[in-house]
DNA sequence: TCTTAAATAAGGCAATTGCCCTATGTAAAT
DNA sequence: ATTTACATAGGGCAATTGCCTTATTTAAGA
């Protein structure tokens, strides 16, 4: 018996794509799709056989989100993988919050997406490695997503972000150069740019605005 | 460059398993191998040029746990692999507070280990889809794993804590002694008896500590 | 009463930090 | 071809910090 699946997305460019991503697979069958959620709770009332949602989170009428909430209460036996293009702490939160089975990027290849669904009915998560590193991080740093944070974007460089790790672990210029195997100048470089780009002026401060921002 | 390995397991057995799954794949060197965490960090005094480190958790004299506390204050930048065949609760949420970067069963096959050595070293996290699922969970119901922490009972005065605040803020010695109405010379020395209590020595790694233990 | 813990305050010194300057090589973008 | 971003590296200097010493006052306990 082949897995039926249901997808819901506002753009139908991106619905055709899913549709054509699981086309390979011959055990997946797409059972119909939405382009909000409203319009698949109709469709459920009608017929809730259906083993996996595919969820986009932005739509109109009714996200992805709140679609979540509403399906894992009436049905939750359906799995429902979240299929987005935005991967932000808010929106992972939420998801999973709202009872999200698991977390994937619509850039996924189609046998990511086929072993993700799989993987779901049996009694997993699919999440792309970097999701799974924001819930690792979600869980360790309990953010408060309630309480307004301030948006503006920081964008760090690879390298500082690396320095700023080991900044809050409270280690000195010395000790991070060893680490990183680079000169203690560097370092002290990095650490300048670092305190530029988060308007700080301390390692404290840094560390402290760098956790707000979920960068550590 | 390949990618450098180490291995910590108390079962020569295992150890050697590992070993004979990674065989296949010329981008990685094992570089050693340990039999518990203090056997590790040994080697890692003489050398900390690893990139990965594959972890068991039961381990005698020093545990998987404890060692990756350790290794990731002393060494952020290595990047921990969890791989053990117990996947309870209580050591999921245990090493992630510990700071570990994937978490894997023992049972993993080659092809999957391998993925998520790569994965961890792009700034992704290893995990298996059952994980995975544990993680979601975790992050759903937030239990209140009463850490027994260290034993050590660490016993602050009132007047210290409010220092020990204030300094989480990222505050200098000047403005905390205009904050509580005292003399620089007295935060300062407040400063020096709360870093003999926590054992430690410097302002960063005062709150760290002060933040495990939920003193402030 | 004597002792101890806590809070207060100060001086000195070496190491670290924060902040300014300049400079080079490389890779991506225009 | 040229700008731009990133990573690397170094020098200099004032301020801060970490750690040592000593000392007084007050409140709680033995």
């Amino acid at each position: 018996m082949s897995l039926k699946v249901a997808i819901v997305d506002d753009n139908t460019f991106l619905i055709h794509s899913i549709k054509e991503k699981l086309s390979f697979f011959d055990d997946i069958t797409i059972k119909h799709s939405s382009l909000n959620g409203s319009e698949l709770l109709t469709k459920l009332e009608d017929n809730h056989n259906i083993d996996v949602i595919l969820m986009d989170i932005e739509m109109p009428v009714l996200n992805g989100i709140e679609t979540t909430q509403i399906v894992k209460q009436k049905y939750p036996q359906i799995k429902i993988i979240m299929l987005t293009v935005f991967d932000n702490d808010e929106n992972i939160f939420n998801a999973i919050k709202a009872g999200a089975d698991g977390y994937l990027l619509k850039e996924v290849n189609p046998e990511q997406l086929h072993k993700g669904i799989e993987e779901t009915l049996n009694g997993g998560a699919a999440m792309n490695p970097s999701i799974a590193l924001k819930t690792l991080k979600l869980l360790r740093n309990p953010i408060d997503i309630d309480n307004p944070r301030d948006k503006e974007d920081i964008s760090l460089t690879t390298r500082e972000v690396e320095v700023l790790e080991q900044l809050s672990k409270g280690l000195s210029y010395t000790v991070i150069a060893d680490n990183l195997f680079l000169s203690p100048s560097t370092v002290r470089k990095h650490i300048e740019n670092i305190y530029k780009k988060l308007q700080v002026h301390s390692k404290m401060e840094a560390v402290q605005k760098a956790k707000r921002h979920n960068i550590i």
